[in-house]
RNA sequence: GUCCCUAUCGUCUAGAGGCCUAGGACACCGGGUUUUCAUCCCGGCAACGGGGGUUCGAAUCCCCCUGGGGAUGCCA
């Protein structure tokens, strides 16, 4: 059978960074495989899913490379089947109306079942005893078993579970007398026929079954019965809930490997009881591992970076991105990172992808994007540029001078805006440095002259500046390229940025001129009001 | 509370009992090239959470503890 994979996420407001890496890990396993990468909607949530959201989603996927096979399914298209896979639980017994709370209607139930041979999924682990509060009753009746164990202060702790938890259940008095067996009234429980309180009970022993499948990122997982609860499949309302709209559509679209976040393992377990109900074999499952925070928690609302929006919007590449969000709990098993998605596609398996959390490391993230855009044919730069410079891209060929001059040391396109002060004289000082620089006064003498030089000179040079520069600091005592920093200063007010022949060349002589003396003017204004 | 998962440099990771004196990458710190910025090159710092086993030998297997995460919904 062909492999086939889906994407479901909620459309319920902007995409989640772990979200959008679980679509990556499906992806490139389907691509690996050759397989099927189906894109699926699960908009039954109404209150909260949008139109917007939705679009968003889109939006990010198409962005990112992620194209999905065949149409979209939106899971509220899905309903009435939904619907009728519990119908059809109910008819065979396998799931059963509940008793409807004050004023609402009956939800429908899932049980657990009870009886299950050609199940293989299941099987017995040995007895189990388990000493109970005896001032709690045990209640039994066809939606379960509820009754309290013993904390170690000699608390009761309450406790409910399916019925199939139980198979072999005795309950036992202080004394050692069996009060009741489950195995003698099961028919009738079932059936809903009768229900028993039993009181002064000390000792519950069982035989205890566990539900088991094998992950292929976490190995075998398992999970005793008495463990689980019947679940609730159909609301009150007429609404079929997450679990089994999910294994529905799974079914639905022949979906062969589940390949999902760490937070759904304890659903699984259910899951696969579903697909049994209605006749199928389970998937595969692969749970991922959750990304988290630079603290070690799991992103919040508060940690705005979380958005793949936002990286979009803060000047991250699409490749950058994904090639980053692979290697997290994932690696190619060599000391490859860098890596197309093709190479990505080939070296993808499941079985090496981690099974603990990773962080975010924005560091990381920032360096890589930085080679991508390194290698950027540069009209693409220039395209990309552009989209975040604001006002100052109407020169468009001195911006494109710019670009040239800054590829290499753009990491992030966000940081585009700091060109500014090649277009305007209107730019931030970093103020640290600046007062730093101009503290020594041979220092401002050496920009006074090179001002005046700047000033008076035709046309600009590399080779006169270089020499100029040389005359000032020799001149004026100043050890050999110190000055070049502070006349970078006074010209673009950073501290950092291209080749500084370069930047005064394309700001202009009289242009940088007039910037330097302003900037001693500031200084020496500064200098006097702060003594 | 109970159950489950998880644990290698600050971070992402390599590691399938001897190839480990634990490798790579980012970050950081030096040095070199560039009279400055960035790139680039060279070097350095830095980890097997703790305790018990098993074994001739443990980062690797087992147990306990601790830390972290998840689940325990008429949310998805």
């Amino acid at each position: 059978m062909d492999t086939v994979v889906r994407f479901a996420p909620s459309p319920t407001g902007q995409v989640h960074i772990g979200n959008i890496r679980t679509a990556i890990f499906n992806w490139l396993f389907a691509r690996h495989c050759g397989g099927c990468f189906l894109l699926r909607i699960e908009d039954t949530d109404l209150e909260r899913s949008t139109r917007q959201a939705i679009d968003t989603l889109l939006e990010c996927m198409e962005w990112l490379g992620l194209n999905f096979d065949g149409e979209i399914m939106y899971q509220t298209s899905q309903k009435e089947a939904h619907i009728k896979a519990a119908e059809q639980m109910t008819a065979k017994g396998l799931a059963y109306a509940a008793p409807a709370p004050e004023g609402g209607q009956s939800p429908i139930f899932f049980r657990i079942p009870w009886d299950c041979p050609d199940f293989t999924s299941i099987r017995e682990t040995g007895p189990a005893e388990l000493e109970l509060h005896p001032e709690t009753p045990v209640k039994i009746d066809f939606t379960g078993v509820g009754f309290s164990t013993v904390s170690k202060k000699g608390a009761p702790m309450p406790a409910a579970a399916c019925l199939a938890g139980f198979r072999q259940m005795k309950l036992y008095d202080g004394a050692g007398n069996i009060l009741f067996e489950l195995e003698k009234n099961i028919d009738d429980i079932l059936q809903g026929k009768q229900s028993f309180s039993i009181n002064n009970c000390v000792k519950m022993t069982f035989m205890r079954r566990e539900i088991f499948y094998q992950d292929i990122i976490k190995g075998e997982l398992s999970k005793p019965l008495d463990g689980i609860k019947d679940l609730i499949l159909i609301r009150g309302d007429g609404s079929p809930i997450f679990h089994l709209a999910n294994v529905v559509d799974d079914i639905t679209q022949n979906v062969t490997h589940i390949i999902r976040g760490d937070d759904h393992v304890e659903n699984t377990y259910r899951h696969i009881m579903l697909f049994y109900a209605l006749g199928r074999k389970a998937p595969e499952y692969a749970h991922l591992p959750m990304i988290v925070n630079s603290s070690g928690k799991p992103y919040s609302k508060r940690d705005g970076d979380a958005f793949v929006g936002d990286f979009r919007q803060k000047g991250f590449l699409a490749e950058a991105l994904f090639n980053y969000l692979a290697l997290l709990g994932w690696s190619p098993g060599d000391d490859r990172e860098k890596m197309t998605k093709q190479e990505m596609i080939e070296a993808f398996t499941l079985e090496r992808v981690k099974s603990a959390p990773a962080q975010l490391d924005s560091n990381k993230l920032l360096n890589m994007n930085g080679a991508y855009i390194a290698e950027m044919p540069f009209e693409k730069f220039v395209a990309y540029a552009g989209k975040f410079a604001g006002d100052f891209l109407n020169d468009k060929a001195g911006f494109e001078q710019v670009a040239r001059l800054m590829q290499s040391r753009v990491k992030q396109f966000g940081q585009v805006a700091t060109w500014k002060y090649f277009f305007s004289d209107d730019f931030p000082v970093d103020e640290k440095v600046f007062k730093k620089q101009l503290t020594p006064a041979e220092v401002r003498t050496a920009l006074g002259f090179l001002a005046g030089e700047l000033n008076t000179c035709g046309e600009l040079t590399k080779e006169w500046l270089h020499t100029i520069i040389s005359t000032a600091e020799e001149s004026f005592g100043i050890p050999h390229g110190k000055l070049f920093q502070p006349l970078r200063l006074t010209v673009s007010g950073a501290a950092g940025g291209a080749e500084l022949d370069e930047t005064i060349m394309l700001i202009g002589g009289s242009r940088c001129a007039a910037r330097i003396l302003r900037l001693l003017e500031v200084y020496q204004k500064e200098v006097s009001s702060g003594e």
